[in-house]
RNA sequence: GCCCCCGUAGCUCAGCUGGAUAGAGCGAGUCACUUCUAAUGACUUGGUCGCAGGUUCGAAUCCUGCCGGGGGUGCCA
């Protein structure tokens, strides 16, 4: 019996007090109701707040009502026991038969156990990491990828479609002033005042000059474009070659060129246009975002001619829309959540609805700590840290863990020192652990000729508080799953495998709960009970894990 | 000025779609290994949930105002 199993228990409890003219709820019987844990273990299994929120549209009081419900429930298949218990609240101890059933209901799902069916049919776009290739990926940006690969994981879990997407431009005054850097370095120069510092300036021009020996001597202009051609390509190689092995692989590149050159841009503002969104002044169009909640109009097509920045954005939004996505997702840095109104406006107006069509997501700073000691950062000076620097710290497994296993609404300070230490203050390696324990114990099991019981197991046998304590923590996965897909918060899969693999430690280390046999004892039914647990646990870990983007090994 | 995020144990943070006596890890102190992998577990220590009001059966959680910290506020990209 799990929570989702509960709650449909109760349901029909409710249904059938109606049927028998006991009870009467004007706006009908909910589909479902809260089941949670009690904090108090003496307070059973779990908990449910029914009869509290119902109580008043019934006609009765909380205590009346969860008696009466109390009474029909204690009916019910799975259920050993309800009290009724301070203001109103029904607790509920789940029949241990029911309950030991939930490792051999896992078990029986197997890599598909916690997946739901609550995005079917969504078309999700998620555009995250979209750093410009000036550069190799900072750390900003390393927690996107970490974040936004786990939430599409997420997401495909729970049904949806998701297409991963990094959005670009190589052109504009970043990327010059990236090409002036390249070329001042070929040509033993100091950096420009506004340009790019660092080794890998140096290294990338290095490999230009062997790939072009001419591009150095050419004009500037000839000179500076050829740079900017290679250098970028050269970057966006080695951007995409550290995001593949981060586990990152985004779907779709799109180019913003590919909308100025397509005409898509004029199409976005013509839609506006008819819309009636969009006005001259000054001798630039505007798009009239204050309407729709902005602090003030933007310009959309400048003064020049030339499209401001927006235009690219509206004109991407829209050509993501036109591919048929429902949900588009794009994923900023703090530093950008000023831009996050302009963009629901421009949802707006295009006659969307803001956060359902389109959602931001604010990530907050990463800051990197050593010896306790904050690393300070600057481009100037190139001492940015990337992401090969933090992989190479720390590893590809802690670093997507530790980007993604706090609340994106928290700036981070990462130590390094502590994601590199082996021991249960580095909660990775807590959770890893104790996968590999599960496999061990699996192994051991096949060595000694144990078989799972399949249609024999009895679930009754898994009657130890700690048995309990992890079936409970085992069938909350799938609600853990589809909280963190509806909050868009993958953290919270991170914080309930530290939860469950310390309910497994714990489990493990009482000497009434072990699975092998001692000494020369033969194996009973209650061993091989205990190894469905062990199955068990070991697939909510790794598939987990797998949402996670982090390994689940065998041995450590 | 305006906008966004944050403020919970000595430290780092969960909890926030309202529920019972507010949690975890680290730190500090004590204990348990002829182990199913001790990369573990048990116990102790530790709190005016920034402040003040409000909403209600019930507020760390929702609302309002203040205080403190961080970030943002271009016809830049």
């Amino acid at each position: 019996m799990n929570p989702a199993q509960l709650s449909a228990t109760v349901v029909e409890a409710l249904a059938s007090l109606v049927d028998q003219g006991t009870l009467v709820l004007p706006d009908g019987v909910p589909t479902e109701v809260t089941v949670e844990r009690p904090r108090e273990a003496s307070h059973g299994d779990y908990a449910t707040n029914v009869a509290m929120k119902l109580a008043k549209k019934a006609g009765t009081n909380p205590r009346a009502l969860g008696e009466l419900l109390a009474t029909e429930l204690r009916s019910a298949a799975g259920i050993a026991q309800v009290d009724v218990a301070g203001p109103g609240f029904l607790n509920v101890t789940v029949a241990a038969d029911a309950q030991g059933q939930v490792a051999a209901d896992i078990l029986a799902a197997g890599t598909s156990y916690g997946a739901t069916a609550s995005l079917a049919g969504e078309r999700i776009n998620l555009e995250f990491v979209s750093a410009n290739p000036t550069g190799p990926l900072h750390i900003g940006a390393v927690r996107w990828a970490a974040v936004g690969d786990a939430l599409g994981r997420v997401f495909e879990f729970c049904g949806a479609e998701v297409t991963r997407e990094y959005y670009f431009n190589d052109h504009g005054g970043q990327i010059d002033r990236f090409s002036r850097s390249l070329l001042a370095s070929a040509l033993g120069e100091p950096a420009p005042e506004d340009g790019y510092g660092g080794q890998y300036i140096h290294d990338i021009a290095a490999a230009v000059v062997a790939a072009h020996p001419d591009a150095p001597g050419l004009a500037f202009e000839e000179a500076n474009e050829a740079f900017r051609a290679a250098g970028v390509e050269m970057m966006f190689d080695e951007i995409k070659k550290s995001l593949h092995d981060f586990g990152v692989d985004f779907d779709v590149y799109f180019h913003e060129d590919n909308l100025h050159k397509s005409g898509a841009v004029d199409r976005a503002v013509a839609r506006l246009g008819e819309l009636g969104n969009t006005y001259e002044q000054d001798g630039a169009l505007w798009l009239a975002t204050e309407r729709f909640g902005d602090d003030k109009d933007r310009v959309i097509i400048k003064s020049d001619g030339q499209g401001a920045y927006l235009s690219g954005d509206l004109a991407y939004y829209l050509d993501k829309r036109e591919r048929g996505f429902g949900r588009c997702f794009i994923m900023l840095g703090a530093d950008h959540h000023g831009y996050v109104q302009r963009l629901m406006a421009m949802c707006q107006a295009f006659g969307d609805t803001p956060h359902v069509n389109l959602e931001v997501l604010i990530g907050q700073m990463v800051n990197l700590l050593q010896d306790g000691a904050p690393m300070r950062m600057s481009k100037r000076a190139g001492t940015v840290v990337t992401i090969d620097d933090l992989v190479g710290a720390i590893g590809v497994d802690a670093s997507r863990y530790a980007l993604a296993r706090y609340s994106s609404d928290s700036p981070i300070d990462l130590d390094l020192g502590l994601w590199t230490s082996a021991s249960n203050e580095n909660p990775v390696y807590y959770v890893q652990y104790a996968h590999a324990r599960t496999c061990r114990m699996i192994a051991n099991a096949t060595d000694l000729a144990m078989a799972l019981p399949g249609e024999g197991f009895d679930g009754s046998l898994l009657d130890h508080e700690r048995d309990r304590a992890l079936l409970r923590a085992l069938a909350d996965f799938p609600a853990v799953v589809s909280s963190a897909a509806e909050l868009r918060e993958p953290h919270r899969i991170a914080r309930y495998l530290e939860d469950t693999a310390s309910a497994f430690n714990k489990w493990y280390d009482t000497k009434e709960c072990r699975m092998l046999p001692q000494g020369d004892e033969p194996v009973t039914p209650t061993n091989e009970a205990r190894l469905v647990l062990v199955h068990a646990t070991n697939t909510v870990l790794a598939n987990g894990l797998g949402l996670l983007g982090v390994s689940a090994p065998e041995r450590m």
